[in-house]
DNA sequence: ACCTCGTCCTGGTTGC
DNA sequence: TGCAACCAGGACGAGG
């Protein structure tokens, strides 16, 4: 499921493509791809556009356009950014063509994923009511954690994922960073101590570094713009690992459920 | 303001 | 063997 790592992937593989590069033709068949569901009239809007730039915010990936339109992208649990036609491909969602030629094909076997066209101005307010800080950047500080996590009842690994409190954590790396951390998913949020946010802080940022290094974790559905796999599953110290020994004090790993969400944590090591 | 839960969606797996 | 039930989970809106 792409969180920040397999986003920031994407981004750095598909952008070299479309910088520069102005659309000439935009197919979109799925007609509840688009927000508002209007994906003809997306589609024409999207032609003759030119990008700017691809960026990153969270788990949305933000093409940038000359015109200061944005086309915001959400690939949700299944959607994936192709540089190729993937004709014949039943799953195939919307079509680019570019005017070098090449074109990017969406991809989306579930149909959870989204596209918002923007227009100028509009960017920044959207993100900014949905998006809290960006981890990897240097303004997000155990500082910051501690203040967005401050008051809060909810179970910690509920309020790491909402994309409020930081932006880009998913269960996958939720678990992962709660396992560095050594903190129980289950602690009430605002009873960290300066201590345990510090190690959570530096925890997040471990999980999600590794996971961009490792270009993200392939399970079933999340490819790289090429085809091919990540390898960040081969790095899980938690998720998934039921009945598997804790790479750090050899207890079985224990999987519950937390705000309806898969958790893995180890019950000997992580409190 | 905060929190929890149901909903969306489809393919793979599990259970009878 | 066949088929129904279940499971995966990010964002959002309803309701407490």
């Amino acid at each position: 499921m792409p969180e920040l790592p397999e986003v920031e992937s994407v981004r750095r593989a598909i952008s070299p493509a479309l910088e520069g590069r102005t659309l000439v033709e935009v197919e979109i068949p799925d007609p509840r791809l688009t927000r508002p569901f209007d994906p003809v009239g997306v589609a024409a809007e999207l032609r003759g556009e030119r990008v700017a730039r691809v960026d990153r915010r969270g788990k949305y990936l933000v093409v940038r356009f000359e015109s200061y339109r944005a086309l915001l992208i959400h690939l949700r649990m299944t959607g994936s950014l192709r540089a190729d036609a993937l004709d014949g491909d039943p799953h195939r969602r919307a079509l680019l063509t570019l005017d070098d030629g090449r074109q990017v094909a969406y991809k989306d076997v579930r149909r959870f994923g989204t596209w918002l066209l923007l227009e100028p101005g509009e960017l920044d307010p959207y993100l900014a009511s949905r998006l809290g800080e960006e981890p990897l950047l240097p303004a997000f500080t155990a500082k910051r954690l501690g203040e967005r996590l401050a008051g809060r009842r909810a179970p910690l690994k509920a309020a790491l994922l909402d994309q409020r409190t930081l932006a880009g954590l998913g269960n996958i790396y939720v678990d992962e960073a709660l396992w560095y951390a050594r903190l129980q998913p289950l602690r009430e949020a605002g009873t960290l101590e300066p201590d345990e946010l510090r190690r959570l802080h530096r925890a997040i940022r471990k999980a999600l570094e590794l996971g961009v290094a490792r270009q993200g974790s392939t399970l079933s559905d999340y490819r790289l713009p090429d085809g091919s796999s990540g390898s960040m599953q081969r790095e899980f110290r938690a998720y998934g690992r039921t009945g598997e020994p804790c790479d750090r004090c050899g207890t079985e790993l224990t999987r519950t459920r937390i705000g309806g969400r898969s958790t893995w944590y180890c019950s000997r090591c992580q409190h």
